[in-house]
DNA sequence: TTGTATGCGTTATCAA
DNA sequence: TTGATAACGCATACAA
């Protein structure tokens, strides 16, 4: 059994010291460094084995200025949506060795850039971040320390930075023509926050298919800043209580069509029949919903995983020029309209 | 504006120099150490604050032993129950200004163990941890290492250890029982695993239930090892197709029950006329569902907001004891049995 | 109250 | 191929 419990961590000087070489020698059997004897670094090896050492990432960044870490801020990881794109970042970050130090900010402007502030303190290698687009002292604060990140989802049309993001604007198109064509007059939409990009575009979207099908839009039918189940069940309890209420709702992302739909259960309304939903963002538990929603988008995880891979070669000078991604979107149907 | 862009990191060092005094005396006045006299102290905030100075974690580390990181370690982030679970810690975390560093097991043992070097590594004060319970390795790595750890979820009847957990055997009793006394005999169970303690004791619960009311426990009714919303449905259409199907289920976990709903829609069963439905974890999509989700237990965010609470005292040294916490559970009633 | 010097565990530079 | 030594940025024991 190796390493006693009393004693303290093994260091790469207990390595060397017990294998008769110098701390450095050790090293670099350990990094796997050319100039070595294949014997030494065999001795090493074992020895390193024996007493169970595990090189010291902390020590280690200090000295190389690399963590191996990369900052992860999103909305919130109960979001089905942010959640899955963690789950993508962590699935391709792992298999590169990256830690991944996680954030939250509640599309808060200041939680935000305290956000920045700590993965920057803890020298991140590079950051994934959806902003949320309140302000842009974040964002710019990445800008200035010089890190390499990358935005997630969504992007701002006047400030240059990397981004991947998918096509809101015809996401929203898509939604809305496809409620239009079947049948659907009364359309209402709840909306994200307009200042947010992929709100905004989608939204967007929702009215260009309006005009392209020559039809007007009911202000009223309009519901902005849902970003929750519960801004959804919420805007969609009192929508659906009106007396002129709409005959279909698109949905901001599939989060929020989870609370129209308990929204509609409540109200005893049957889905399509009396009222079609129509999400975003394509989540696998929208298919447990009964029925099951029909969705627009990329899947998040893979938003996720593209954009870990770009961070990373970004991080190992593989890409020269910049990341501005537009990932194509499509529809998914499953009988919710 | 503090800062140029084409300058490094800006150092201790730096803010010592500019305010004219000792690195050391720069120290303290950032730390809030009481020697030093209140006008240095004011001095060298201001220069920090003009120069933009942010300590680098990673050399504070090295030298306090401290990272002001904990490990967490979890099956897998996309589900739901989890995600809560690391909501709830972020929560409080993020209060006492602690770093999270996530890794994902997917339930696999040796993942498992290599998140736990991987935390190790990275020297973290303490790690929260949901045990695969395929094997103890990696939990005697943590022993050995003697970095302060609790299990979540799940805890070993042979293992001295911290944990917080909730009472799985009751909620196992509960759900059955309830399903019971609601007129059902052919019950059957889409356990989890049975060398998880979760799944085996809520298992257990559903065999005393049974025996409480004088009933026999048909072995054709009781599937074991469904982690996910995946195992849930495929599990439930197997069972569902049977000619003589079970008039309830009860599910692991809301995930589990997630894919029993999909699979009742899909073979077109009403829930809960031709199939009562009955969760666990009682987690918050469940509420979105047609027809709501009647689930057992405790939120998880609460769990993971008592677990993190419980580590951050550890490592102040606020506890002494053991954490041995097994939480009550209680039914939410919402309509799907 | 302040400064000097040392070390945390590595990696990198240089000379041997 | 190897080893002595410095350095990464900070905190702390000790001296002043």
């Amino acid at each position: 059994m190796p390493g006693n419990v009393n004693e303290r961590r093994v260091t790469l000087r207990d390595v060397a010291e017990r294998a008769g070489v110098s701390v450095n020698t050790a090293s670099r059997a350990l990094t796997n460094k050319p100039e070595i004897s294949p014997e030494t670094k065999r001795r090493v090896l074992t020895v390193a084995q024996e007493l169970g050492y595990r090189p010291n990432r902390i020590a280690r960044a200090l000295r190389s200025q690399k963590t191996h870490t990369i900052g992860v801020i999103i909305g919130d990881v109960a979001n089905p949506y942010f959640s899955a794109l963690v789950r993508g970042i962590e699935k391709v970050t792992r298999t590169y060795e990256y830690n991944v130090i996680l954030q939250e900010t509640d599309e808060d402007a200041e939680r935000e850039r305290k956000a920045v502030e700590t993965v920057l303190a803890t020298q991140v290698d590079g950051v994934l971040i959806t902003p949320t687009q309140r302000d842009k002292a974040a964002i710019e604060m990445l800008l200035k320390n010089m890190t390499p990140f990358i935005l997630m989802s969504r992007y701002f049309q006047d400030l240059e930075t990397n981004y991947i993001v998918i096509d809101d604007y015809r996401g929203g198109f898509i939604a809305t023509e496809t409620l239009i064509q079947k049948g659907n007059r009364h359309i209402a939409i709840l909306g994200g926050s307009m200042h947010i990009s992929s709100g905004y575009e989608r939204y967007v979207g929702y009215l260009e298919a309006h005009k392209a099908y020559g039809l007007d839009v009911d202000k009223k039918l309009v519901i902005t800043g849902c970003m929750t189940m519960e801004d959804g069940y919420r805007a969609a309890l009192r929508l659906l209580k009106r007396s002129k209420r709409p005959q279909a709702v698109f949905a901001f992302s599939d989060f929020v069509a989870f609370g129209v739909y308990r929204a509609a259960y409540e109200l005893g309304l049957r889905i399509p029949n009396d009222l079609a939903v129509i999400g975003f963002d394509n989540t696998s538990l929208g298919m447990c919903l009964n029925p099951p929603l029909t969705s627009i988008g990329k899947s998040p995880e893979e938003l996720g995983k593209r954009a870990a891979f770009a961070l990373l070669k970004m991080l190992h000078g593989e890409i020269s020029g910049q990341v501005k991604l537009k990932l194509s979107v499509n529809l998914v149907e499953r009988g919710s309209a």
